[in-house]
DNA sequence: TGTACATCAGTGAACGCGCGTTCACTGATGTAC
DNA sequence: TGTACATCAGTGAACGCGCGTTCACTGATGTAC
């Protein structure tokens, strides 16, 4: 029994991890498999072992997102939800949507990074995107004042209005109307919770 | 002088529309010069006396939706800008926010199909796609009552919500929740109008 | 404590393939006479 | 009206390249004795 059998996990947690940043950063196609791997201190033909093609990485790659800054939201939504939530999804809102955010590429929600790489590829990684949306509306529904119909269509808004403005922040030059862009998604956001937010 | 002079022009837009609608199906890099150029009725070789390269093209075919649907947007924003302007804003987010627009891929608009393909493409494309944004929100903010900040943050907020509405729910296989990302944004754009809608 | 060994994680050459781009050419065009 | 011709739009073979994936192998590992 060579090699304890911890360390296959931790490989390729490891690959999975840097996959997610890679993507993050270059998307899907531009990263080949050569140098993800090198960069994980392996060489390419060890990537079958662990994935039965990039396409199945890819999916563990964008899902993996909810044990990183993923896993920290939630971990905050579930501690703060006694104090009503409100603050709990204004906090969501204001992280979100924060320019350090927008400027940490390698931790940036895959939402945002990867949203047209996400729509052509296999159905598995579209789940993958799916279960971050999900988690998404399901931190502002489980969270705000309202019940029911209304409180589910202001979940999806908000989630529409974060994941937007930082889409198009993201995608411009003109880091002006970036912030812009995102300031304005904020508050339009924080206003939505029914609490005047100070200007 | 073989040729007509208008020649050229002609063969050079058919090019660039057949590459927006392409582009927008499959995404930048998936769709190959020797294919798009078949499906014009030409071959490969021909591409470079028309364009430097692939990225020169990306840059106009996005820029080319301003000439089409984008364009009839703009067309009724000026002419019914005359009542006060609300309706035209009613209308354009009642047709971006639309089923129709969510399904007529080829037509789609490019900030919804194309956001992270862009936001690695050359400065040409970024400005290209900067320039929608821009005819978005001047629509928008054209067209507001507010003044000064306010209604310009109104207006990038709408386009914030517009675009994140669509990109996910083109995005997401579940066509219900698609449905209801869609419909809650809608929603929530028409009610900061600040007039109530029915539901 | 030391050694022989079975296992399998990891290696790297090789595969077929399609890409963006170049370039010498061919042949359809409108013009000049 | 008919013909010779210069132009240049369009052709398609060829280039170098990097990709995802396969596979026969090598050598580090922990175990058994």
């Amino acid at each position: 029994m060579p090699y304890s059998p911890a360390h296959k996990k931790e490989v390729r947690k490891r690959i999975v991890e840097q996959a997610r940043i890679m993507f993050n950063r270059d998307g899907f196609s531009a990263v080949s498999i050569d140098q993800l791997m090198a960069s994980v201190g392996l060489t390419r033909g060890g990537f079958y072992s662990y994935f039965r093609n990039k396409e199945e990485l890819y999916a563990e790659a964008v899902a993996s997102f909810l044990n990183g800054r993923g896993k920290q939201w939630r971990d905050e939504a579930g501690v703060e939800a006694e104090n009503g939530g409100l603050d709990t999804v204004r906090a969501m809102i204001d992280s979100y949507l924060s320019s350090e955010h927008l400027s940490d590429i390698d931790s940036q929600c895959p939402m945002i990074a990867l949203p047209s790489d996400v729509a052509r590829a296999s159905p598995e990684v579209r789940a993958a995107y799916l279960s971050l949306l999900r988690a998404m509306s399901w931190l502002f529904e489980n969270n705000l004042a309202e019940n029911g119909a209304e409180r589910r269509e202001k979940a999806l808004a908000l989630s529409a209005l974060c994941v937007g403005g930082m889409v198009l922040s993201r995608t411009i030059d003109d880091t002006k109307l970036a912030d812009d862009v995102r300031g304005a998604a904020k508050q339009t956001a924080l206003s939505m919770l029914g609490v005047e937010v100070q200007r």
